[in-house]
DNA sequence: TATATATTTGACAAATAATGTCAAGACAAT
DNA sequence: ATTGTCTTGACATTATTTGTCAAATATATA
């Protein structure tokens, strides 16, 4: 399974870019992205949307991991990942049908 | 369908606990558990395994609840919600069957 | 080996978010 | 009006996240 660091390092370096360039276009320090890559510090949504965007990934494919791997982490430790993961659906559905449509 | 918060305050109504007995019980300001009850704001880990025990509550049940609230809290407003779901799953299978068991 | 370039690491600072404290306000019952 | 309960909001404290930087490490090549 490949980690969202594995992903953006494979495209980075798949595009011959350096840890510097790609940093340098995301605006944001190289150890950073350095360390992002080795899945030691987390992108936030607004850094995983720039990543897509530069390195030609899809947006909400990219997101969806990003998204689920932060869930995974919370949860993993947890005897009743199962049951939290059907809760959340239904709440989630939940949500959508009562929600204000904007 | 009722919140972590209602199923709270049902509790310690049901229990004749006033929010002040209950707080103390908790070693937490009145003031927060009114926001809790109320959602506005959320209980820890921590609180939700005391609130289990001193209301009488099933201590994974509860956990569940809370842990799925956060959850979909941070996934309703993402139009992929379903696929993060999905693969936040299959990223918990691969976990628990690669992680080191202590 | 020496030099240059790229990446990694860790210490630290700054910004942001979570949590705790408190007093005043609102509400209901008597 | 007084009492008791809960709510609200401002503020302080603490924890977590995010950013900065320089030194250390690694890699390649003259």
């Amino acid at each position: 399974m490949e980690t969202i660091g594995q992903i953006i390092r494979n495209k980075r370096e798949h595009l011959g870019l350096l840890l510097r360039q790609l940093a340098a276009s995301l605006d944001i320090d190289p150890a950073i992205l350095s360390k992002i890559e080795r899945n030691e510090r987390k992108p936030n949504k607004e850094l995983i949307l720039k990543l897509a965007e530069i390195l030609e990934l899809d947006k909400e494919e990219l997101l969806a991991q990003y998204i689920s791997d932060k869930i995974a982490y919370d949860i993993a430790e947890e005897d009743c990942a199962d049951r939290v993961l059907k809760l959340a659906e239904k709440k989630v559905q939940y949500i959508k049908t009562h929600s204000v449509k904007s």
